[in-house]
DNA sequence: CGTGAAATTCTTAGGGA
DNA sequence: TCCCTAAGAATTTCACG
């Protein structure tokens, strides 16, 4: 995407997906019509796989977050972690990463009796050994990887 | 928000923001002015504190992504990372953390250059070390909070 | 919470730079 | 190819029951 009109739609619309395209238009100085091309070539292209309500966390009950590092009991079985850990809805996020762990996992639940029993969940699945480290308070978070256009 | 209505409808519009009231309405069973009405309150009460797009981060030009973990270099100052550090727009969560560490970051860069002049404007910002973990690979991030709705 | 009518927006076809 | 305009279709909005 190195259309810069491109990237301040993509900008403009990752700030606001529930704008109109009669308002994103007013931003980016087309017309909806065009503007409405556009979004649909960035979503069908990929560049936006799709939208999400940021939702307050303790609203929805699940007030406590965590990173769990994990790291594979046998090195020489198949690693499979990914995929054996998708089902569980709790994890939001799933990276591998350089440094002694394998994965990382950004995880959300209810309470501590939850994380317990998904830290459970997570090393009966995919036979990994888990090191957890508990969020304490968050000070933000998925902010717009655009700035928004000027 | 204890009203299961709320709950679904909340689900269904974090996993499609872009949905018209429409196609919401007949996914929770209600008339569209009625969930017209209760997503405003959901936005106005801060359920929904916003929306968000997701943008394929090699195509907007942030390949690189990693985790930050940050002590302060004098326990004995005050501690105001996070409003320190909160300009830096590659920053794209700040939370505080149990364990070593004060406070753990994500952020999302285009090149390893850019992430050690980060490192660095991270270090002088808030007098803070760092420790670094770089994302290899990412299998998923993102994911709704809530289960898409039955 | 639903209905209904007015205002706004979306969608698509057609034509021009 | 990308853009704009215009008209019909769909949606949103909001007062009222």
């Amino acid at each position: 995407m190195d259309d810069p009109v491109d990237m301040r739609l993509a900008a403009a619309v990752s700030n606001d997906p529930r704008a109109t395209l009669a308002q994103l238009s007013e931003r980016i100085g087309l017309s909806s019509s065009a503007v409405q091309a556009r979004l649909k070539r960035l979503e069908h292209s990929g560049v936006i796989s799709g939208y999400r309500a940021v939702l307050d966390p303790e609203a929805v009950g699940k007030p406590l977050s965590a990173f769990i590092e994990i790291t594979p009991l046998d090195p020489a079985q198949p690693d499979t972690a990914p995929e054996l850990l998708e089902h569980l809805t709790a994890i939001e996020a799933c990276h591998s990463i350089a440094g002694e762990a394998s994965y990382m996992l950004f995880v959300r639940v209810g309470s501590p009796r939850e994380l317990e029993a998904l830290i459970r969940d997570i090393r009966h699945a995919a036979s990994v050994n888990t090191r957890t480290t508990v969020v304490l308070q968050t000070f933000y978070e998925q902010r717009p990887i655009l700035p928004p256009p000027v």
